[in-house]
DNA sequence: ACAGCCATGTAAACCGTTACATGATTCG
DNA sequence: CGAATCATGTAACGGTTTACATGGCTGT
């Protein structure tokens, strides 16, 4: 019945303008502190999609001028749009392709210099605490202003999401650290990367 | 020192060759089963890159011919590949957009036909489920096959990676269907796409 | 014979970010 | 008055996948 769906550009402005009608420079910035997490999407993305969206009858667009602001061209989503929002929710999500540099980084690790992965392990674990902390503070931000609105238990399930990540991450982190120490990649002996004939 | 680096692909090859000289199809294939959860390269990709390798002296070309097998180009990393690897082995991996169109989904749940998210949920999680296994499998096919290679123990670290995160996914998922089943997405009343004034 | 794997490569399409162009308003 | 923010849009660039083109060898 769906022609096949390449990006979820569309579907996910047409998410945001379920909420309440916008204009594309708001969907952006709503998404920015809302998704920002998980979802963002760049106004070489949005006025384009915005465009098509039009034509294709998800969504109207009003103008509105003279009000103070510069011109600003105000989103509605249609009935259509809506019953399009649906049907992309009804489907699964395509799995993404895996991409972690610095998993990377760390399978290669003896080919480093000692303690240069170590040190970026560390890193990340601070970034990650970080983190945590701050999904922790979007949690009971979700919960208290947000306490009415229909959406609130799920996008509390997203920030439990992160929390959840960012614990394992750190946790994963921590034991790694630890390994790392009785490891030391390359401290003498492997100099060449010519490659003898290991493997 | 080093000019901007964009993307990782170079890199991601110099690792491998740093284990052995190999064929532009031998580092697909090698890929796919050994970093093949946070890392690969397609073809498209691979062929270019290693031409440019070996104009900027990381590499050098050997062709096989004549030995049963179609012809075959095997590569090997330079003392300069090995210098490049362990520079970029050195610095902070660039942090990555973060997409994912699962949590994406989650958060405008309530504009879904109800139970359609904890469907895909329960599938999320029965797929992390076979993951946790597969990562298992692979940390201890690590820890017998590689023993002696001195890249074992980050090989591992990688695999316990997989593992900590397929936990803390499935974690999350059994808390989040329990919840779901007390919230009930748009059962009535939440018929318009129209949006009324929420928010 | 035919499927499937080995093997290399190119071209097209697509996705996405960043930079650029433009201009109004608001606040210090 | 200048900087920041509001606001829309396009163009260029770069990265990545997919499909295509080609062909030999291997096993059933």
């Amino acid at each position: 019945m769906k022609t096949e769906l390449k990006t979820s550009t569309v579907e996910s402005l047409l998410g945001v303008l379920s909420l309440r009608p916008m204009s594309g420079y708001e969907m952006r910035q709503f998404m920015e502190y809302s998704t920002g997490n998980f979802w963002r999407e760049s106004f070489g993305q949005i006025y384009p999609a915005l465009k098509r969206m039009v034509t294709a009858g998800l969504v109207t667009v009003e103008e509105q001028k003279g009000d103070g602001h510069p011109a600003k061209k105000v989103y509605r989503m249609t009935e259509a749009g809506a019953e399009h929002l649906r049907g992309w929710l009804g489907i699964a999500a395509k799995p993404q392709v895996p991409r972690n540099e610095l998993l990377l980084k760390v399978f290669f690790g003896d080919r480093a210099e000692a303690g240069a992965i170590a040190m970026q392990v560390r890193e990340w674990k601070a970034k990650e605490e970080v983190n945590l902390q701050r999904y922790e503070r979007t949690l009971s931000e979700i919960e208290t202003k947000f306490a009415a609105h229909p959406g609130m238990p799920f996008w509390r399930m997203t920030a439990r999401y992160g929390i959840a990540q960012a614990k394992a991450l750190i946790g994963w982190c921590e034991a790694t650290l630890e390994e790392m120490q009785g490891v030391g990649s390359r401290e003498q002996g492997v100099e060449s990367g010519g490659c003898g004939d290991e493997c």
